[in-house]
RNA sequence: GCCAACGUAGCUCAGCUGGUAGAGCAGCUCACUCGUAAUGAGCAGGUCAUCGGUUCGAAUCCGAUCGUUGGCUCCA
C-alpha cells in the first residue's frame, strides 16, 4: 500500500512533466514554475503568452497522448550549479528556485523526450508509463504565493494508475459534489445567499433554522453544564474601543467603515472579545472569582474579499461560538485541557471524528513574556497529547499575541476548514490593563483564552450538511416524521396520529396532497425527512401505524411503539 | 483583490453560425382516491443578471458593472 501510494505520487509528478512538455510543443514560449502531485492528481504553474481556457486542453491532452506513446524514458542529470544556471538561461522563476536550492545539495534534472526540467524527481521510467489522466481546470495563481508577484496559470489535472482509474477518480468527484451544502441547502431550502442583500450574507430558511436552534440548544445546554456562564453583547462599539483593543491597527483591513452616531465613530463588530473584557472590567475580580468563563453565540461581520467566498463556509456575516476564559497561571494546564475536551466532545456529539489539529507556535514578532509563551504553547501541547489526538506543528504560525490550536475538518471534497480553535491572548489583557487580586492582595495579570468550538454557526452547518449528505439524524432533522396517508379517507386518522406525535414534541408533517403513496414516499425521500408514517385502511383499522425509514426498511406495529423507537433514536447523537 | 469560466421561468436545463424564447419538475385549477421512488388534463410563469455599444434587428457579438463557480492570497 505505500508503495503503491509512492508509486502513484512519482506517476502524478511524471504526468506534469508531460504536460509541461506538451504545453512547450504547443506554445514554444513557457515560463516553467513547478509541477508537483496532489491528491488526486497534479498541476504545473507556467507563465505563457497565451491566457489558456479549458477549451485548450484537448488539444494539450492530444499532445500529452503523442508524447506518452513515444514512451520517452525519463533521464536524470546531475549537474553543477553553473551549468544549470546555464541550462535555465532565460527561465526566471526556474533561476529563483535553483537558488533556493542549499549549497551542498545535488541539482538535478530530468530530461524527457525534448523536454528538460530541474527537478528532484523522481520519476516512472518512460512515458509510456503514464496511463491515465485528463486535465481537469485552469486557475490563476502567484508566483510562490505571494499576493506582490506575477500570476501564473496553474493547469490541474488527475491522474491514476489507468483510464479506468481516472474515471473512478472522475465518478467520486462527481459523487462528493452531490453532497456539496450550496446543492442540498437549495434542494433542502435550508438557506440562501442573494445577491438583492449582498454577497456573504446568509438568509436560514425554516428548515435551516430549526437546525441550528437545535445545535444552539444543545450547545448551550452543553456550556452551562461545563461551567460556563453565557453572555450577550452589543453589534457595534465606539472607534475608541477598537483602538484600545488594537483591531484599528491590525485589523481594519477586515473591518466595514465606521458609522457616525452623534459625532462619534462606531464600528460594527468584526469580534466578540472586547465586549467581553469590558464585562471581566465591570468589577474588581479576585482569584477566587477565576477561572471565568464567558460564552456568546456573538454575530460578528467581517470584510473577506470578493474572491474567497463560499457558500456557507466562507461568508462576510457569521456567528461564533465564541468565549473567552480569564484564568490564573496556576490553573491554565486545566483549563486548557478541559477545553480540548469539550471542543472534541461537542464535534463528536455531531458525528465528527475525523477531526485534524494544527498547534501554532511563537512567531517572531510577538507581545508578552517568553514565560508566558512557553507555558501557554505547553499547556497546549500537553492537552492534545492526553487526548491522544494527532497534530502538526505549525512553527512560528502562532498570532503575535498568542499561540493557538486550529481544529479543521474536511468538507465533501475534501478541502479543509478551519472549525474550533483555542487561542491564548498576550495582548488583550495588557491593552485593556486587566487585573485580578490574588491570595497575595496584590494585582495580577489573568491569563485570557479565546476559544471557539464549532467555529462559526455557519461554516459548521455548512460541513454537518456535507457531512450528512443532507441526512440528517433524528435529533437534528428538521423534519423528523412525515405523515402519509394512503387515500384522504385516511387524512383524518394521519391528523390525529400527527397531533399525537407533535404532543410528544416529534417534528411531524402529514402530506395532504391527493396523491398516490409513491409520489409522497418519493417526495418525503427527497426531502431526506428520517422516517415516515403510512396510514392506510388496514393501518386505521387495526389502529397501527406503518413506520418506515430512510432506507425503505418498513414494520407495523402500534404508534406508541414507534413513539418508543422513534424517541430512543432522536435521543442518539454522533 | 488577482487569474479563468459562467449567469435564460422558483429549480434543472435547451436555444446551431444575430431574425425577437422553449422543455421537464415545482406552482395553481380540475378530474382521479389509488398500498410503497413521479396519475392525467389544463392554466399561469421570463425587462434572457444589470447598464451601455455594434447592428435594420442582440439571449446570441463587444465593453463595463454586479453575482456565482474553480483556483491563488487571506481567515471562523
Amino acid at each position: 500500500m505505500g508503495d503503491s501510494a509512492l508509486d502513484l505520487e512519482r506517476l502524478r509528478h511524471s504526468t506534469a512533466h508531460v504536460m509541461a512538455a506538451a504545453l512547450c510543443r504547443l506554445y514554444g514560449d513557457v515560463q516553467l514554475d513547478i509541477g508537483p502531485a496532489t491528491d488526486g492528481g497534479f498541476y504545473y504553474d507556467v507563465d505563457l503568452p497565451k491566457r489558456l481556457t479549458p477549451e485548450d486542453f484537448p488539444a494539450i491532452e492530444a499532445e500529452m497522448a503523442k508524447i506518452i506513446a513515444e514512451k520517452s524514458p525519463f533521464e536524470r542529470l546531475e549537474v553543477s550549479r553553473d551549468e544549470a544556471a546555464e541550462m535555465l538561461a532565460g527561465q526566471t522563476f526556474k533561476l529563483e528556485r535553483l537558488s533556493d536550492i542549499p549549497e551542498g545539495e545535488p541539482i538535478t534534472f530530468y530530461r524527457c523526450a525534448d523536454f528538460l526540467d530541474l527537478c528532484r524527481g523522481p520519476h516512472v521510467e518512460n512515458t509510456g508509463d503514464i496511463r491515465g489522466f485528463k486535465l481537469t481546470s485552469v486557475a490563476g495563481s502567484y508566483f510562490r504565493g505571494h499576493e506582490t508577484n506575477p500570476m501564473l496559470q496553474r493547469i490541474y489535472g488527475i491522474a491514476a494508475q489507468s483510464p479506468k482509474q481516472v474515471k473512478v477518480l472522475l465518478k467520486q468527484l462527481e459523487e462528493a459534489q452531490k453532497r456539496d451544502h450550496r446543492k442540498i441547502g437549495k434542494e433542502m431550502d435550508l438557506f440562501s445567499i442573494q445577491e438583492d442583500v449582498g454577497p456573504g450574507l446568509v438568509h436560514w430558511h425554516p428548515r435551516g433554522a430549526r437546525i441550528r436552534s437545535i445545535i444552539e440548544d444543545f450547545w448551550r445546554r452543553e456550556h452551562y453544564r461545563s461551567g460556563y456562564e453565557l453572555l450577550y453583547s452589543p453589534h457595534i462599539g465606539r472607534a475608541e474601543l477598537w483602538a484600545t483593543s488594537g483591531h484599528l491597527d491590525f485589523y481594519k483591513e477586515n473591518m466595514y467603515a465606521p458609522m457616525d452616531v452623534d459625532g462619534h465613530d462606531y464600528f460594527v463588530k468584526p469580534m466578540n472579545c472586547p465586549f467581553h473584557i469590558q464585562v471581566y472590567k465591570s468589577h474588581k475580580r479576585s482569584y477566587r472569582d477565576l477561572p471565568l468563563r464567558w460564552a456568546e453565540l456573538g454575530t460578528v461581520y467581517r470584510y473577506e474579499k470578493s474572491g474567497v467566498l463560499h457558500g456557507l463556509l466562507r461568508v462576510r456575516g457569521f456567528t461564533q461560538d465564541d468565549a473567552h476564559i480569564f484564568c490564573t497561571p496556576e490553573k491554565i494546564q486545566d483549563e486548557v485541557k478541559t477545553t480540548v475536551t469539550f471542543a472534541l466532545n461537542m464535534l463528536k456529539a455531531f458525528g465528527f471524528d475525523n477531526v485534524t489539529a494544527y498547534l501554532s507556535t511563537r512567531p517572531d514578532k510577538a507581545v508578552g513574556e517568553e514565560a508566558r509563551w512557553d507555558q501557554a504553547t505547553t499547556s497546549l501541547k500537553d492537552a492534545l497529547t492526553s487526548e491522544s489526538i494527532a497534530y502538526e506543528v505549525d512553527a512560528g504560525g502562532g498570532a503575535f499575541y498568542g499561540p493557538k490550536i486550529d481544529l479543521k475538518i474536511k468538507d465533501a471534497i475534501g478541502r479543509e476548514w478551519q472549525m474550533g480553535t483555542i487561542q491564548f491572548d498576550f495582548n488583550l489583557p495588557e491593552q485593556f490593563d486587566l487585573k485580578y487580586t490574588g491570595e497575595d492582595g496584590c494585582d495580577h495579570r489573568p491569563y485570557m483564552v479565546h476559544r471557539a468550538l464549532l467555529g462559526s454557526i455557519e461554516r459548521f452547518f455548512g460541513v454537518l450538511v456535507e457531512h450528512y449528505g443532507g441526512k440528517f439524524p433524528m435529533w437534528l432533522a428538521p423534519e423528523q416524521i412525515k405523515v402519509l396517508p394512503i387515500t384522504d379517507d385516511q387524512l383524518e386518522y394521519a391528523d390525529q396520529i400527527a397531533a399525537q406525535l407533535r404532543e410528544q414534541d416529534f417534528r411531524v408533517a402529514v402530506d395532504r396532497r391527493s396523491e398516490r403513496i409513491g409520489a409522497k414516499i418519493r417526495l418525503a425521500r427527497n426531502e431526506r425527512v428520517p422516517y415516515m408514517m403510512i396510514l392506510g385502511g388496514n393501518e386505521q383499522e387495526s389502529q397501527t401505524v406503518a413506520l418506515r425509514g430512510r432506507d425503505g426498511e418498513q414494520t407495523t406495529m402500534a404508534l406508541d411503539a414507534a413513539m418508543a423507537q422513534l424517541r430512543r433514536e432522536s435521543e442518539q447523537q454522533g
